[in-house]
DNA sequence: AGATTCCCTTGATCTGTATCAAAGGTCCGT
DNA sequence: ACGGACCTTTGATACAGATCAAGGGAATCT
């Protein structure tokens, strides 16, 4: 379950260079590439690599015993999860499409952060990143409606990834199903709603580029 | 709206002590009375205060447009809460019970964290708390099952005050259902089924006093 | 002590979303 | 190009939990 099919050290290199905003850091880094579908950490392992992505897109999520899960976040470009202040990983973390990642020893990183009270509170401003989006996150799964929810969902990839008003988005509908606390089902209904009045275009022949025709429109749907 | 009727600086006391972990930092502190439902702080206020519960309890919520209310956590006596990383607080709080606090202007404990790694060290960790807390509410909103989250419920209080086996909860079940994205019926019924199964009982006259009469069975209904 | 307000439970009904089902469509490897 | 696995949509139906409603307690105030 854990064995990475990856986990060739042929494809690592070496070299020293930044994690994010971690510029002042010394940290021993290198890079890594998982496939689609790949595992990158499990729920429960011992954190040892800090990560940032480099190209694709990750999960990171939980599961309950009989297999319900809740994706608590995705990864960008750019975005640097895997950050544990505790000794063991609390999410699983697998790759939605081919992904490269850039890798910190998480040791190294806080042993700097004891010394230089800039990196400490880089950690801090990560850490408080997160918990804002897991707070934002709490109130869209106890609160609101599913075309709520797929509106905010929209709204946040548009912010975080859209290039030329064009949205790709690497994960598939039971993704964000598992994102929003919802069936893939529903989201399609809530995207094909929004699609029929005119408040998003599909491009191509696949369903997963979006343009956001109507952004006002589509803040108006999410409370 | 954010008017405080208890704000009368005659019950300000000033002294010097800790705010939880933070033993070493010499930060000025003061003591506070809330009324029951008076409001401490609002969200989107400016963060000046870290408060800690000496006695009462606490709720800190987001409110949408419409006035769906998402309790994202409980404070109770000995917690932290109010501690933000940014200029202004994310939630509202309010006090569920009449409700003492000490608080801490959060300028001083930030001077101090700069220069002293170890109570640096310690926001991080307040911090990263109350990440873990936040992801493991984002599973239950989005995962499990009215049963499954009142039981869940029950074991975190249970956990956090139970005094002898009693459960004294301080709050209503309004408060309950809105920690847990339920509604208030949907609350009680889980418990008077709960109540049903031999697993809890009602002690006295109120239904806010509660011992767990099986916490293997109540375990197992937490996924 | 009586009155007012709030709180909790329980029943009846409704509804938003899940579940079940099926049919194209898209992507991938051969 | 072809076959198979996956993905997405759409329709029909089921159900968990919401909503509506009412009545009995419990806490609080005067």
């Amino acid at each position: 379950m854990f064995v990475n099919v990856n986990a060739n050290p042929a494809n690592r290199q070496k070299f020293t260079g930044e994690l994010g905003g971690l510029t002042r850091a010394e940290v021993i880094l290198s890079e890594f590439k998982y496939n689609r579908g790949a595992e990158i950490f499990g729920e429960a392992e011992p954190a040892e690599y800090v990560y940032q992505v480099i190209d694709g897109a990750v999960r990171s999520y939980k599961l309950l015993s009989d297999g319900r899960r809740q994706i608590g976040a995705f990864h960008l470009v750019g975005d640097i999860f895997g950050l544990e202040n505790g000794p063991v990983h609390r999410f699983t973390a697998e790759a939605i499409i081919d992904t490269t990642v850039r890798l910190a020893k998480r040791v190294s990183l806080e042993h700097v952060a004891e010394t230089d009270a800039l990196v400490a509170r880089d950690l801090l401003s990560m850490t408080t990143s997160n918990l804002q989006h897991a707070e934002d996150h709490m109130l869209l799964l106890g609160r609101k409606t599913s075309l709520e929810r797929v509106a905010a969902f929209l709204l946040e990839m548009d912010r975080r990834l859209s290039a030329a008003g064009v949205m790709a988005l690497p994960m598939n509908r039971r993704d964000i199903a598992d994102y929003l606390g919802l069936t893939l089902e529903t989201v399609s209904r809530a995207l094909s709603c929004l699609h029929g009045k005119g408040i998003l275009g599909f491009l191509g022949q696949t369903q997963r580029q979006i343009i956001l025709l109507d952004r006002p429109g589509l803040a108006r749907l999410d409370l």
